[in-house]
DNA sequence: GATCTTCTAAACTGATCAGTCTATTAAAAA
DNA sequence: TTTTTAATAGACTGATCAGTTTAGAAGATC
């Protein structure tokens, strides 16, 4: 039969957008062969493990995204550019609201158990590049935990309250508003 | 055989608790009839129309609670005093971030699309009660606004990173800080 | 005490679940 | 060109799913 042009990366990409979509319980494989249009001789293939192995793969991928993308750059580059592009990278990432946060889903039922030291980790190492960026930008130690950690809780209510009331605004709004709010601690 | 000494409302308040923990698509209800000790015919004949009858009744269960306790307080009593209730209330129904907000996290799956109006419903009445408490104590109506729902924000935010991280600790600072920007704007 | 309603237990059903397997294909390597 | 490898399709399996049904017990009503 005709071989598909997707490789491993695509499947991930594909699959994680139906976890996004029904979450990990909700997720069925034929619900996930019906909107990949990947055959369960494939996904097995990709993923011998299974559901488990496709969900481990995708949060390392996500998690190994945002290091690149975001925590290693508020670590090692000019903290105010960094955390200037933290929020450009947020918007874009999270399409203005109107896609959620897996791990921030996966962090809610008892799938939760399964991935607990990658949801863990993943929020730790945030909300840590976040406040070490803020230090370095001249916001005392004390009030730079404590405005990552605003930042993070932040974000992830406002991509809760968006889907909740189906309304992407609020995201932008809460995104302005967290954004004035670090911005004023750095003068 | 023995009756249990369980009615309707007992079986909503044990239901709810599996779903919390588990889902909406997570709670198979061998999961819920081993959970709660209710066998299929006791479930069955609380709520006929099955999984998604329990649901439904749920979310009203938690909305008319929520009413009761929460929003009509916020609407006709004296607001400061419904305001600073609204924080301690809100800290025990989550039992200081040990518990999630159902509503909240069935926005987050599919299993919103079945639930859309209650839970935008829920969301919506919140922030415009606290806004309404908000501006009868004082403050401006388009702050108020804003700083309701920074409120509901920060509480949904809180309680995902609280199980994310498995750290209760941070909702409890969340609620303080969210409350101490409440009241300054009162004063 | 007889009857009726409400509730409970669990066996049962057909559908769907996650996962396996075989056959087949295209592309890469030899 | 031949062989090997990576990928694909989908039938198949046993387990579990949501939901039905039947039988019967507890409590209420008379």
């Amino acid at each position: 039969m005709v071989r598909s042009v997707f490789e491993k990366p695509d499947a991930i990409a594909l699959v994680a957008e139906v976890f996004r979509e029904l979450g990990y319980e909700g997720a069925s494989m034929s619900e996930i062969t019906a909107r990949t249009k990947l055959s369960k001789g494939s996904l097995y293939h990709f993923f011998p493990g299974g559901k488990e192995e496709m969900a481990a793969e995708i949060m390392a991928n996500i998690d190994a995204w945002f290091v690149t993308e975001m925590f290693r750059p508020l670590e090692e580059e000019e903290p105010r550019i960094a955390i200037a592009r933290m929020w450009e990278t947020t918007d874009s990432y999270f399409r203005s609201g109107r896609r959620i946060c897996l791990i921030g889903a996966f962090a809610l039922d008892e799938t939760r158990d399964r991935f607990s030291d990658a949801i863990r980790g993943y929020f730790h190492h945030w909300i840590e590049a976040l406040a070490g960026a803020l230090v370095k930008a001249g916001v005392p130690g004390s009030g730079a935990k404590t405005l990552a950690e605003e930042a993070v809780v932040g974000i992830q209510g406002a991509l809760t309250l968006a889907r909740a009331l189906g309304d992407d605004a609020i995201f932008g709004r809460t995104l302005k508003r967290l954004r004035q709010r670090l911005d004023s601690a750095m003068e």
